[in-house]
RNA sequence: GGGAUCUUAGCUCAGCUGGGAGAGCAUCUGCCUUACAAGCAGAGGGUCACAGGUUCGAGCCCUGUAGGUCCCACCA
């Protein structure tokens, strides 16, 4: 019984259908096989309360491109998926929820509401993964990780007390980010500066003893309550003479003392400014140098506290008001003026972000990070492409201690006790019955939870099994490629790279491959604010899965961003309907029970065989070398232009023709090798169509997706053909040409006449007449040698070592013929100057490699060819 | 303030280590040619931002200029 494929190409059902035949033959699966290299790559695990945007669908496209890619070349490939616990994420979800349920999180207590964020996690965790299986994902789902599960969580204990004995891991007072509204601390990387439009207020304090007074400009004057200072520069004139004596704060009432510290810059605002130590990192630093002291002013929902006086239990933004207003009655604001300014918010949820000092957990970087230079410097680790390693080291160079503790509850919860007897802090990773200080029993648990990134820092590892030795770990560790969006080298890339090799002793992969950011035809950022998301799922549902990743992978250099178009989704389902099609008319051709034939191949076959043999080398190279898109591009245009247009179109008079059975079963043998060999090397691109047509095409055969990478041969090599067929290909060109320009229809078929005083060329002609006859509609063709019997108003089209005459009786035009040819002479005359320059020129000569110069004198002898044909037929005809 | 990156056909973008400018879409012309009108054939359209430099040869390398985008820093 013969499989036959449906008229158009529809994608529905089909990839459903596809997707589970692949995962209950469990090609996505791989094991320990020592027989085979592996070929890893760990998935960025996406976050438990995502939904597939355009970002995941780019990112997962090509890790699943280079694993289908690996895994036909022979390699045991192993995609290791899971998901991220997303702390803040995930809390805020929960906490929305709860009170959509009318529940405060008061109410619930900690394990009340872990045990409701675990129930969330079995709920929605699977639907981002579902999501990805709909792209077609090829990663192997019984290996599924959670970054809270068993392991994981195992994993970061081992790490936090191995690197908390180390010392690496400290508790302490330090200047920190704080957002008010998350109610937690936030690492360095999690701030983002944004450009607000602000004021700048310029307000005096009285300097104490004198009738002076001492102005400044601040942008946020609430902070005063806190100030234990004011900073001048030392050598600036103006404050010379009140460097060490103090200002009167009002409100709070406290003398502070006048310091001279450069930190100041003389030419800004009026060069005096006021020391908050516990509310600005810069003052921070001031006052530590002068002893100033610090008075925190703000609760951790920056409200103001008892310090802040009379204006305790207001807002930071009321407070500032209020303070204005009452400075302005006394007569001590000066001035207000407009100010652009950045200021820090925090990425997740926007809120301006509150300096405050703090007792946090730190991570000391400035050891754990020298081996992640040094393997980006050496290029153990390889970054594609290279120009973000100046962003890496951008980062690396100035790394900061990295805050991991957050005041969260969802999340690994940091294991330390506190004795509440003698204080003493027990790291360990099993409870601790008693403290290990002063033994006795009195032991709280720390309530503060992990930074999510500490977890996925560790991802590469621990999901492969460590802290266990596991022979997953030796065999698939360390892994191939990363793939991943520049957006996060700081939050994560980074961060695996030295936690790689502080606690495996090696690096996590050697390649990452970064993509950029999918923006909207516009070219802005798709965001929730904006509206402009373009859902995949939609997409997929519309056009199919292959289209889209198609659309994300064409045309796309690493690391660059690219704007999504509707009108490229559709033109690569038009691709996938082309292939279908031609698909279609090649099993319609088919013939049942044919089997193995002596296949005897004539020079269109021999042609497009060494085409593909061409198309295999360098698709194959530049995959290798990660340029996905320019890969895709050749297999694109060589199925469309080369496959599609040219041979099928060449080979159909053989198919019809009953008489000649061998050159059919040729034309039948080359038809299905070489789409097989097309399919399969789009088959990482599009791996749905690819597959049912590989399959209905070939029931034998189990799945194209465990089938062998084609592979470059010698014995497809067939220059002399592909010249041949490429001679053709040019004459049907210049004849198509000609007949378009004269407006004679394809229905019009007209007697044509070669001339060639060449044998071997009049050769090629006569084996290549029926494409003469049916691509280029021609009645009937002469070839011969002489002159004699060519009409006079005829066209000519002139090739290399042979003219084309079509006789068209009345509607050629003698003068425009002229014309027509006098321009061509022109044309070929610019050439030959071209070309003559370069050869006479003996510094080209001298210097330029052989083979440019043997292509050049090449191009030589054919123009010179051509334009003795040219004005051979010009001589005729004037 | 520091850095990255981009500027190529009307639009969106490729162009891999320097060797005669490409694709998709759009436009124009002609075709329902028995796989495909989601198609076929043909055509038009570019001083590769500008100015220098290196080189036999530059879209590609170097320097500068202009404009756009982004990252980092954060002068209160």
């Amino acid at each position: 019984m013969k499989k036959e494929l449906s008229k158009t190409y529809d994608p529905h059902g089909l990839e459903e259908r596809l997707y589970e035949k692949w995962e209950r033959n469990k090609y996505f699966h791989a094991e320990v096989n020592k027989e085979k290299k592996p070929f890893t790559i760990v998935i960025p695990p996406p976050n438990i309360t995502g939904q597939l945007h355009m970002g995941h669908a780019l990112d997962n496209t090509m890790q699943d491109i280079l694993i289908r890619f690996k895994r036909m070349q022979g390699y045991n490939a192993l995609w290791q998926p899971g998901t991220d616990h997303a702390s803040i994420a995930t809390e805020v979800k929960i906490i929305e929820k709860l009170k959509e349920e009318g529940i405060e999180k008061e109410d619930l207590g900690r394990e009340g509401r872990l045990e409701r964020a675990w129930e969330w996690k079995r709920e929605y965790g699977g639907r981002i993964i579902n999501q990805l299986k709909k792209l077609g994902s090829s990663c192997d789902w019984d290996r599924e990780r959670f970054t809270m599960d068993e392991g994981c969580s195992k994993a970061v204990t081992e790490v936090f007390v191995h690197l908390y004995e180390k010392g690496y891991i400290y508790r302490g007072d330090r200047m920190i980010h704080w957002c008010p509204v998350c109610n937690t601390s936030i690492s360095d990387a999690e701030v983002e500066y944004v450009e607000q439009e602000g004021h700048f207020w310029h307000i005096q304090y009285p300097v104490v003893g004198t009738d002076e007074f001492l102005e400044f400009a601040t942008t946020r004057p609430e902070t005063m309550l806190g100030d234990t200072g004011v900073a001048v520069h030392p050598d600036d004139s103006r404050y010379k003479h009140l460097i060490g004596k103090k200002v009167r704060i009002p409100f709070v009432d406290r003398e502070v003392p006048i310091v001279a510290d450069t930190y100041v810059d003389m030419e800004f605002g009026t060069g005096v400014v006021k020391i908050t130590p516990a509310h600005d990192p810069n003052d921070y630093e001031v006052g530590k140098r002068h002893n100033l002291g610090e008075i925190t002013i703000m609760n951790d929902d920056a409200t103001i506290n008892a310090n802040g006086g009379k204006f305790q239990g207001m807002d930071r933004y009321e407070a500032r008001r209020e303070i204005l207003k009452e400075l302005g009655e006394m007569g001590l604001l000066i001035e207000e003026k407009n100010h652009l300014h950045n200021v820090g918010t925090h990425d997740r949820c926007g809120t301006t972000i509150e300096p405050l000092i703090k007792q946090q957990w730190f991570m000391k970087m400035d050891e754990l990070i020298k081996p992640a230079i040094e393997a980006v410097k050496t290029k153990e680790v390889r970054l594609v492409p290279e120009r973000m390693e100046k962003i890496y080291f951008n980062w690396t160079d100035n790394i900061r201690d990295w805050c991991i503790s957050r005041q969260l509850w969802w999340g690994h919860r940091i294991p330390a006790w506190y004795c509440k007897d003698c204080g003493e802090i027990t790291v360990s990773k099993e409870e601790p019955s008693s403290c290990g200080a002063c033994g006795r029993e009195n032991l709280v648990k720390e309530e503060d939870t992990l930074d999510t990134w500490f977890s996925s820092a560790l991802w590469p590892f621990s999901t492969l099994g460590w802290p266990e030795s596991t022979k997953d770990l030796e065999y698939f560790y360390p892994t191939d490629v990363l793939v991943t969006g520049y957006d996060i080298i700081f939050f994560w890339v980074i961060r695996m790279i030295f936690s790689g090799y502080e606690h495996m002793g090696k690096k996590p992969f050697h390649t990452v491959l970064f993509h950029g950011l999918i923006r909207d035809s516009q070219g802005r950022k798709m965001s929730k604010s904006l509206g402009n998301g373009i859902d995949p799922l939609e997409i997929i549902e519309k056009y199919g899965a292959d289209a889209l990743r198609m659309t994300l992978i064409t045309g796309n250099a690493p690391g660059n961003d690219m704007r999504f178009y509707y009108e490229k989704v559709e033109a690569n389902r038009n691709f996938a309907n082309k292939i279908w099609n031609a698909s279609r008319f090649i099993m319609m051709n088919m013939e049942e029970g044919e089997e193995k034939k002596e296949v005897v191949l004539e020079p269109a076959d021999k042609w497009i065989f060494s085409k593909l043999n061409q198309l295999i080398k360098e698709v194959t190279d530049n995959m290798e070398h990660f340029e996905l898109g320019i890969a895709v591009q050749k297999v694109y245009d060589f199925i469309w232009d080369e496959f599609c247009d040219w041979y099928i179109e060449m080979v159909k008079p053989r198919l019809y023709n009953f008489e000649n059975q061998q050159s059919k079963d040729a034309a039948l043998f080359t038809l299905k090798t070489v789409l097989l060999h097309g399919l399969k090397l789009l088959h990482p691109y599009m791996p749905f169509i690819t597959e049912e047509i590989f399959c209905t095409l070939q029931k034998e055969e189990e799945s194209i997706m465990i089938s062998k990478w084609p592979e470059y041969k010698e014995e497809w090599n067939y220059p002399k053909e592909e010249k041949a067929i490429e001679t053709i290909k040019e004459a049907v060109r210049g004849i198509r040409n000609v007949r378009s320009k004269m407006n004679v229809p394809p229905s019009k078929k007209v007697p044509m006449i070669l001339l060639s005083k060449k044998e071997d060329v009049l050769e090629i002609f006569r084996n290549g007449e029926s494409f003469f006859l049916s691509l280029a509609s021609a009645s009937q063709m002469t070839m011969q040698r002489e002159q004699e019997g060519i009409p006079e108003d005829a066209v000519s089209v002139v090739i290399s070592d042979a003219i084309l005459y079509i006789p068209l009786e009345q509607l050629v035009d003698k003068k425009a013929e002229v014309e027509r040819l006098e321009k061509e002479e022109k044309r070929l005359e610019g050439e030959l100057k071209r070309v003559n320059s370069m050869l006479e020129n003996g510094k080209f000569m001298s210097k330029a490699p052989k083979k440019k110069i043997e292509e050049e004198k090449e191009k030589l002898a054919d123009y010179t060819r051509k334009m003795e044909q040219v004005r051979e037929r010009l001589l005729q005809l004037r």
